[in-house]
DNA sequence: TTTATATAATTGATATATCAACTATTTTTA
DNA sequence: TAAAAATAGTTGATATATCAATTATATAAA
């Protein structure tokens, strides 16, 4: 059976754009914030605009299963930029607290990141990144709702 | 400064669509080749279809950096896909070779592959795929040459 | 109200990602 | 041709990804 080499795929196309992306962001956001990473600063946004989220629901945000999340976040507290504490609503989930260190990291980051997307999109037009999202959607809910194969 | 939430972003919606096709993938490949993950998957393609490449030729291929790849093949050999062996037209590289093994994975992988790709992207068309690709290709460099931000 | 089920988070095992430092070669160039 | 630079690959350190098993707590069902 023949196959298109994987290279010559939209899947390949979609996978190395973001890899080129996440580069691109980390080094600009590592130049001013040595010990920050991208998906900490996300961590970080979420966080400042939803300050009752769960571990999960943040792993849920960010793409991440909880495992990572826990390591991420005890990471994060051992940098001191998150205080866990226990929450007495429900002794399952703790409250994540940011600290005076990632109030500063805060003020530093958004123009970073807007930098970061403007440069990325530019010659971009609104109605094509319109575009791009619903294709994308289709293809995540294709991927969400499509049967597996049987093991023939 | 205002920045949008990530979760609004284009490169939200990329990286997740990659994920979730990445899971959608690797749980059919799984279902029939227990051992066998998505970008080993794609260094057999590349080899069965091009024997003579070098770790850092096929690292360059599915995005990965040279010692990610050294890993990777590690395991493959310990797994008995491949087999490394010393290139005497140049000590630095290796030859790489399919086992039989992966030969016999190499005929169950295409089709299986092919519908994962024709089942994520139904109801999408050519010329959307081509845009897709188009936009993509626009970002990826834009990422790639720009100037990374002075630090300010 | 006890038991069963569900949920949030952690841990262990294993694979991968990334950077920087390193070894062994090969190629360039002075 | 000898020294310098480039190349291919490895290794160590650290972070992250993923699955399955586990703990602690909360909610639902009997």
């Amino acid at each position: 059976m023949n196959i298109s080499l994987p290279s010559e795929t939209i899947f390949h196309a979609i996978e190395s754009t973001i890899k080129e992306y996440r580069k691109f962001a980390l080094k600009n956001i590592s130049a001013s914030i040595p010990d920050m990473t991208i998906d900490q600063s996300m961590v970080l946004i979420f966080l400042k605009e939803h300050p009752e989220l769960t571990q999960k629901e943040i792993a849920e945000l960010v793409f991440k299963d909880n495992a990572s999340m826990t390591r991420m976040i005890n990471t994060m507290v051992e940098k001191k930029y998150l205080k866990r504490s226990i929450n007495n609503d429900d002794r399952r989930r703790f409250k994540l607290a940011l600290t005076a260190k990632a109030e500063e990291v805060l003020e530093k980051l958004p123009p970073i990141i807007n930098r970061n997307r403007a440069a990325s999109l530019s010659g971009i037009n609104k109605e094509e990144i319109h575009q791009l999202k619903l294709i994308l959607n289709k293809i995540k809910s294709n991927c969400k709702h499509h049967e597996y194969i049987e093991n023939s």
